[in-house]
DNA sequence: AACTCCCTCAACCGCCAAACT
DNA sequence: GAGTTTGGCGGTTGAGGGAGT
């Protein structure tokens, strides 16, 4: 029967999106909300497809995302979620806060992949690249070359709390995947937990000589002296136009009570409540977001 | 300075599943 | 229940920039 395409293809631009097409998206969507993202691009005045409008706010234009590398301590829950749940990046992102799928995949494949490869980790399996003879396929593998925090000695370092019994990797696996933790239930929870982890962690991860990553880096993300972080946008127009970057917006994890989920999807959707912290607050912070877009005064 | 190679990451593509009619 | 639409996911690509020579 032919699937219909997303949308008409004919005319529609691709590649970078520009300053301007940012604003106009970051506009549509301030006024309307997330909804119909078919409908969103005709709407907005864009030349593009709804699903590259819905990604360009996803994985770049939300306001919530954080920027920069990935922590040291992210990196580690990466590394820990994807033994758990192999390349459901989705997932992985969703115990991120402001981290997206995105992301995540491209640091995996363009850094932590590397740093496992080294450690003689099989990036896929988690497991030593080099068999050993004492720990076949389905079994443990060494502590030392573990990157499963619950299964070293350390109990429950990770986000399942029914992983605490050593002996069943298996079913450790599979209690994760089957009922993952709700987001709103498991973030402090997963703080706390995680940060338990995180000796058992470091005393692998930071034995390498695999050098990690400086915290100066994502103490300062934004830095556009910093030649690492997000400054190789093609469309330039977080550098040289960012409009959340000129309202000095902070890299912070938004107050969760502030930020309604959509509870009819687990997406990273939703909306701020409080007005005190709005989009016009930040909109209104710049003078130089007035010149360049007079439409976001007054929008909410 | 000029060139090449390599790395990073934003964006695209195709597929799938849920929602809708 | 079948067909259609839509949103979401994961894999992949390629432009841009940095490092090395």
């Amino acid at each position: 029967m032919g699937r219909q395409p997303c949308c008409d293809k004919v005319g529609l631009k691709k590649g970078p999106w520009t300053a301007e097409e940012d604003k106009k998206l970051i506009n549509f969507i301030l006024t309307h909300g997330q909804c119909c993202w078919r409908a969103v691009p005709k709407l907005a005045g864009l030349l593009r497809c709804g699903k590259s409008c819905r990604l360009r706010w996803t994985n770049y234009l939300r306001p919530d995302l954080k920027r920069g590398l990935l922590s040291e301590y992210e990196e580690k829950m990466v590394i820990d979620l994807h033994a758990q749940l192999g390349n459901r990046w989705s997932k992985i992102a969703s115990h991120l806060p402001g981290r997206t799928d995105n992301e995540i995949k491209n640091h995996w494949n363009t850094h932590i992949k590397k740093k496992l490869k080294k450690m003689g980790i099989d990036p896929l399996t988690h497991k030593p690249l080099v068999t050993n003879n004492d720990n076949t396929t389905d079994q443990q593998p060494p502590q030392a070359a573990q990157t499963h925090p619950q299964e070293s000695t350390d109990p429950e370092p990770t986000l399942s709390s029914s992983t605490n019994d050593a002996s069943s990797q298996t079913d450790h696996n599979k209690v994760d995947l089957e009922s993952p933790p709700t987001v709103t239930e498991s973030k402090e929870e997963e703080r706390s937990t995680l940060d338990d982890a995180m000796e058992a962690i470091n005393s692998f991860l930071c034995s390498d000589d695999v050098p990690l990553i400086d915290p100066s880096e994502i103490l300062v993300p934004s830095s556009s002296s910093s030649s690492s972080s997000y400054s190789t946008s093609p469309s330039s127009s977080w550098e040289d136009n960012n409009i959340f970057e000129n309202l000095h917006l902070p890299f912070m994890d938004w107050p969760p009570g502030d930020f309604c989920e959509d509870n009819n999807s687990n997406d990273d959707f939703g909306f701020w409540k409080d007005e005190d912290f709005s989009w016009d607050m930040l909109i209104n912070a710049d003078p130089v977001l007035d010149q360049t877009s007079a439409s976001y005064t007054g929008l909410l």
